[in-house]
RNA sequence: GCCCAAGUGGCGGAAUGGUAGACGCAGGGGAUUCAAAAUCCCCCGCUGGUAACAGCGUGCGAGUUCGAGUCUCGCCUUGGGCACCA
């Protein structure tokens, strides 16, 4: 063989990896353990580029372990319940389950060439009923321990449709696909206690030292801890029994500030009024309607109702408060109670101005220290408080000091105490869907709701029972209109009884999965032996996309999974490190209008970028950027991304609401839906079909190792990489160069100049040196050029056979863990001991990695005039000697003293004049 | 509105406070070839200059330092997160 052929080698050496089961993880031995976790994909049918690169990354650190020396787990799973698979079911027939086994072969026969160090014998999909029982089991076991409950909740119902809709499923208020307006309505949900945990899951924050600072931030702003005061407002005139109203407030500063009060409408005094008023009825009735979604709030005018009750203020009982019901009032945070302070916050200014409330000030708008005032109520002479005075002298605090003390004041004098508030809810985990994780309860007329017994799991879904398909024509949770599958005894009487049909949250399942990796078929959720040792996940990567929940969640589980038996206690925080990697983008044209106006003919060439005129860029999110499916028997593809929106002529969107279904199994972060996203039919697409890249058509044309190369190459990894296809191309030439400059070492002269060997040998300490520090902090890119240059090195090195094999041998072992397939094959080319895979990484020699002369640069003021060549390890004074001796330097001296001179040993020389 | 991050050639990007622009892409020139593909060599921040060289240069403005892309402060721009959260 004379030329590089990467198909012939690649599967050639995947096969050898197959034979010696060097990626099977087991417990044996005394290397020390690693476990490296890429975010388990969802099956959608297709592997990606955003794929290739998140794999390929964590494969870098697998294979770079293996050769360090460790004992390493890189599994990989499927993620593979959801909303896409019964959509499929309900547009083109068929059933969610062979639709999802279908995809993961697919998408398993498309992974495999990548040539992955994953043990793949540990692969498990959290549809199997292996393993969804184990997470009934779970479910059970954290019933057990009070860590879910069932409780009622508001949510977004569609009466037409009779189901619960997701925020973002709820456009304009109303339901995405019956088009009927949604109703607010109270169901009985079940619910994980994660809010109990919110201040632990805080502090722990902390000590997640190799987690990016950003992911810990949105994680701390997610759960949003607040102190403040909780106090009552006397009511004057008391209403059916309430004469108080509880209210938080975070500025308990302002108080003296207040000029109403305001309630929830759905408080229990709003409710009391709402029964014996009809004027209250209607406003509340008015308030409550619109969804519970970011959009309709923002839309939302603030509306008031002035209640005619009467407040008394905590510390000037002569002052009274007006109390409205106001529909900008959450119940579900604080006490759903607040008090104005118009003079300091923004909304209640906007709704006393509305409602000619005063607007009192508190504090002077000196410079500094005060806060501003918006500015028309500045007082001309401003209204030093007696509050202000009264706990804080004259002194006018700001911030955590003004609100500490005010809190201090206030429970000094019997008004409230201070409480800590989280942001953070409890997570609601009931879907009304039919492709998803049972909850195994059983409902019982005699014992209410009862666990289903352990020995009765997996409750299974039915698939095809006595002959009865699973009904997926018409809406709603197939389960709830299934004949049979609900009928069941009672666990605990024996009576009949009938199962829950509300499934899990699809979070619920990848919340766990890492853990169960360690041991994926114990006959329990964990075996603990081989959590003990397997875990934590000492390397996680993914996408930045699950910054807040997927990885809240993990942290929430793996404690509950302590607390229940499954998990020891070090594992509470299941991720060591956690790496974000960015999205591979790539340009491309937003729909076949634009494509004809760019004057695109339909034979391009493939992934070519052909006019600037119109294109637009399209981020590819990972894990599943495009989902191609049939909708009303129209094929159609989804593309999820940052695409322009004015860029895009109206007709080749199709309706947002069909995209957000297919989005909801990945149930979007709150307010997710103002990110532009645009969705372009696959007709269209297929028309500008060289804007999609799709990997197995790049590794059948490069080889596996080219696209893994390149998606490492062109940036840092954290950061979006561009597919280009010259980049692609010139991946590949590089591959196929290094393979010709291995294949042509034999060739060297046995012997050269000891010059030429001695240099080839420190060039390639220093390539060792480089490249292990940049794989161990994920600088790829930097690892990458540092490879490029020490090849161009010994592409022209003059050094004898010898050291040119043995340079060629560390730098196909460098490279191993990026193009591991190549490397394989120069390795056995030039005699390398057994597989480069499982060879012991390279190791830099420290003597070898400082040149026995350096050149310093002069500096005179800082700025560089001339250099010079010293040994490394020439005294100070003597490069000072030097230094001052050069030409440059005494022309600019004339004959002056310098006033400084500054010699950093193997850096600089600066010369102060 | 609140919080966070990032701004370096035509492009992606390098650079423990110590020669800014490594490496790659694109571009230009040349060698090889009947010709091409492939390969190899050279140039490539801006301005002036045939050149040697000089001046300028890491979003803008200050500061610290012998020395700042890097540290501090203030702006500008872009990107991201959160949000009727009291």
């Amino acid at each position: 063989m004379s030329r590089y052929s990467a198909a012939e080698i690649e599967a050639k050496w995947q096969q050898a990896w197959d034979q010696a089961g060097i990626f099977e993880a087991t417990r044996e031995g005394d290397k020390p353990k690693y476990y490296v976790l890429e975010m388990f994909p969802y099956p959608s049918g297709r592997i990606h580029m955003g794929h290739v690169r998140n794999y390929t990354m964590g494969d870098v650190v697998a294979r770079y372990k293996i050769a360090t020396g460790h004992n390493v787990l890189h599994p990989m799973g499927w993620d593979a319940f959801g909303m896409p698979a019964e959509n499929a079911a309900m547009a083109i027939g068929g059933h969610p389950k062979d639709w999802t086994y279908q995809n993961i072969a697919d998408m398993r026969a498309q992974m495999k060439p990548l040539g992955l160090s994953i043990d793949w014998s540990r692969e498990f999909a959290t549809c199997d009923p292996e393993y969804y029982g184990q997470q009934q089991a779970l479910f059970l076991d954290m019933l057990a321990e009070g860590l879910v409950y069932r409780k009622n909740a508001v949510v977004n119902w569609d009466p037409v449709d009779m189901t619960v809709l997701a925020n973002e499923q709820v456009i304009d208020g109303k339901g995405w696909r019956s088009g009927a307006e949604v109703e607010r309505r109270e169901l009985t949900q079940w619910f994980f206690r994660i809010s109990d945990m919110a201040e632990e899951l805080l502090e722990a924050l902390d000590g997640l030292e190799n987690w990016p600072a950003k992911v810990r931030l949105m994680q701390e702003n997610w759960i949003g801890k607040s102190r403040g005061l909780q106090f009552a407002f006397g009511l004057v005139d008391g209403f059916d029994g309430h004469d108080r109203v509880e209210v938080y407030t975070t500025r308990p500063d302002t108080l003296m500030g207040a000029s109403f009060v305001g309630i929830s409408p759905d408080h229990p005094l709003a409710k009391t009024l709402e029964r014996e008023r009809e004027d209250v009825a209607a406003f509340c009735a008015e308030a409550r309607k619109g969804g519970t979604t970011a959009e309709a709030i923002e839309k939302a005018e603030k509306m008031g109702f002035d209640t005619g009750l009467r407040a008394r203020h905590p510390f000037d009982t002569s002052c009274e408060l007006p109390v409205y019901i106001a529909n900008f009032i959450l119940m579900d945070y604080g006490t759903g109670a607040i008090f104005g302070c118009p003079a300091h916050d923004q909304r209640d200014f906007e709704f006393a101005t509305k409602y000619e409330l005063p607007i009192i000030p508190v504090f002077e708008p000196l410079d500094g220290g005060a806060e501003p005032l918006p500015e028309a109520f500045v007082p001309a002479k401003s209204d030093k408080t007696r509050f202000v005075r009264g706990f804080a002298g004259d002194e006018v605090q700001t911030g955590e000091e003004a609100v500490n003390a005010a809190i201090e004041f206030c429970e000094a004098n019997g008004v409230g105490q201070g409480v800590t508030k989280f942001r953070l809810r409890d997570w609601g985990l009931s879907r009304q869907r039919y492709w998803g994780c049972p909850i195994p309860v059983v409902h019982c007329a005699a014992c209410g709701v009862v666990p289903e017994a352990k020995e009765n799991l997996p409750v299974q879904l039915p698939y095809d029972e006595d002959g009865t398909p699973i009904d997926f024509s018409t809406p709603g949770n197939p389960l709830d209109r299934h004949p049979t599958w609900r009928d069941c005894t009672c666990p605990s009487c024996g009576a009949p009884a009938t199962r829950e049909t509300d499934t899990m949250d699809t979070f619920v399942d990848s919340s766990w999965y890492y853990a169960r990796f360690t041991a994926p078929h114990a006959a329990t959720p964990t075996d603990m032996a081989e959590a003990e040792y397997w875990m934590n996940v000492d390397q996680y990567i993914g996408g930045i996309e699950h910054a807040i929940l997927h990885l809240l969640y993990s942290r929430f589980f793996a404690r509950a999974m302590h607390i229940t038996g499954h998990l020891p206690k070090k594992a509470i925080e299941p991720f060591n490190a956690l790496f974000t990697q960015g999205m591979v983008t790539h340009e491309m044209y937003a729909g076949a209008e634009t494509t004809r106006e760019a004057g695109v003919s339909s034979d391009e060439e493939e992934g070519q970028v052909i006019n600037a005129g119109r294109e637009t860029r399209v981020k590819y999110y990972f894990p599943e950027d495009v989902i191609r499916f049939e909708f009303n028997g129209r094929p159609k593809a989804l593309l999820r991304g940052a695409v322009e929106k004015e860029e895009i002529d109206a007709q080749n969107v199709i309706a947002l609401n069909e995209f957000w279904e297919f989005e909801r199994r990945r149930t979007k972060t709150v307010g997710e839906e103002d990110n532009a996203l645009d969705v372009i039919p696959s007709a269209k697409m297929s028309k500008s079909k060289k804007n999609v890249v799709d990997p197995a058509s790049i590794i059948s044309a490069y080889g596996a190792d080219t696209a893994r190369w390149f998606v490492l190459s062109d940036s840092p990894p954290e950061r979006d990489v561009e597919w280009t296809a010259s980049g692609a191309e010139a991946a590949s030439k590089h591959l196929a160069r290094v393979w010709r400059i291995a294949s042509e070492v034999a060739n060297a002269p046995e012997a050269a100049t000891p010059e030429a060997d001695e240099a080839l040998l420190r060039e390639m300490h220093k390539a060792i040196d480089e490249v292990t520090k940049g794989v161990e902090s994920f600088g790829f890119n930097a690892a990458i050029a540092r490879l490029y240059a020490f090849t161009n090195t010994l592409a022209r090195s003059g050094a004898g056979k010898a050291a040119k094999t043995g340079a060629t041998l560390t730098l196909a072992q460098l490279m191993s863990p990026m193009t591991p397939h190549l490397s394989e094959d120069i390795w056995a080319m030039l005699g390398g001991e057994g597989l480069v895979a499982t060879a012991p990484w390279p190791v830099a020699d420290a003597k070898m990695l400082v040149d026995e002369n350096v050149t310093l640069p002069i500096q005179i003021n800082g700025k560089r005039r001339a250099e010079i060549s010293v040994p490394h390890d020439m005294p100070k004074s003597e490069v000072e000697k030097i230094a001052l001796a050069h030409d440059a330097v005494v022309k600019a001296l004339d004959g002056a003293q310098p006033k400084k001179v500054i010699v950093v040993p193997g850096r600089i020389v600066n010369v102060v004049i």
